[in-house]
DNA sequence: TTGATTGAGTCAACGCCGTTGGCAGAAAGG
DNA sequence: CCTTTCTGCCAACGGCGTTGACTCAATCAA
């Protein structure tokens, strides 16, 4: 075959090829370590000894702790068409989204993430994240006055939420259940979505 | 607050009286190093060479550097009375107080806490500043139902703003000057403090 | 087949980190 | 006096993220 098709491998010169296998075991041994410590509670030896392979592998092939954290902790999965439907019940539609959905992978994602929120790379990627899913979406849709500032402060209550849902993987807010909570924090989101001049 | 007397001398046996000296050097030092940068990108080290001092020194007087993070970055003064005045216009108020009382430093200071919300500790004292100052003074003042649950996701909605201000001090968010993000925010606050049957 | 090239995986080490123990001296009380 | 308590300094510990040198395996070109 020609080097011009074949989409799925890549012209590659003589040398060994790359394997996946370590590079997938210590991506998933990182996930679920990250996701239960934190960023810094959580050791670059410590995945490799859970992944079973040497630390310096783990620099190597995914360069830093802080490139491997960002590479297996997204929530751009979860993001993802997070600000579409009727702008009348959108408010309860992310919430209902972003807490039930996959079983709330995006809240505890996200909880990692905050936790490693001193980084400037990974506060930028939270920066990106929110306004390529949330705010530049639903600035286009909104009406009324201010639009992009609201649509940047209904990412802000979103922050806030899944700030303050920290480590509380099932259970919601202050002893109350999650149901309860959305219905009541909707009404937050709305406030800001609903065209004030109408 | 169990002192029986003589609350500015304390009984003391025999030995060299303690000196506030370099306590107070390194508290100085490390407010300034910890707002400026966060608690991971600053090291004790850096912190005793700025106060001028040996790094052994900062552990012995504070106990470990997270209780010297902790001691000398409270949030509890630009806290208290966050949540008095009138309950139509609570939204804007408070709002007003957090980013414009005493230069915002209550938005710097928050930074350096979320920087570090890892640390059990350290979340620990977020959620009873927010619980002490803003969730259960609001709750009391707050008429309808879900009282405790709406108080509580205003001290949400005052996480997320305050989370999403990191690092910029005077400037608002998204381009927009405070005093814009202020009045629209203040909206979605007071969706949650009107009561919803009246 | 042979040789070159590329990546996998291992080991020891670097510099920095928070923290601890030891030790010399100073300032108080008995 | 001696004891106690605190200061300040030094060296060191174990752990961290990361790097360099090295061996070995797999592939291609000649």
């Amino acid at each position: 075959m020609t080097e011009t098709d074949a989409p799925t491998t890549v012209r590659r010169g003589p040398g060994r090829p790359p394997s996946t296998h370590a590079q997938e075991a210590i991506r998933v041994a990182a996930r679920r370590l990250f996701s239960a410590k934190s960023y810094g509670g959580v050791s670059v030896r410590e995945v490799a000894a859970a992944a079973g392979v040497d630390p310096s592998l783990v620099i190597r092939h995914f360069g830093s702790k802080e490139a491997l954290f960002l590479q297996t902790m997204t929530v751009d999965e979860s993001f993802r068409g997070l600000v579409e439907g009727p702008l009348e019940e959108l408010g309860r539609l992310i919430l209902e989204r972003l807490l039930t959905v996959r079983g709330g992978a995006a809240v505890s994602t996200y909880a990692a993430l905050i936790g490693a929120i001193d980084r400037p790379e990974v506060r930028s990627y939270l920066e990106a994240s929110a306004d390529r899913h949330v705010v530049r979406p639903l600035a286009e849709r909104l009406t009324g006055p201010d639009r992009h500032l609201r649509a940047r402060l209904v990412a802000t209550q979103v922050n806030g939420l899944l700030f303050d849902l920290r480590g509380r993987p099932d259970a919601g807010l202050a002893g109350r259940p999650t149901a309860e909570v959305l219905q009541v924090y909707a009404r937050a989101l709305q406030a800001l979505i609903d065209d004030p001049t109408a």
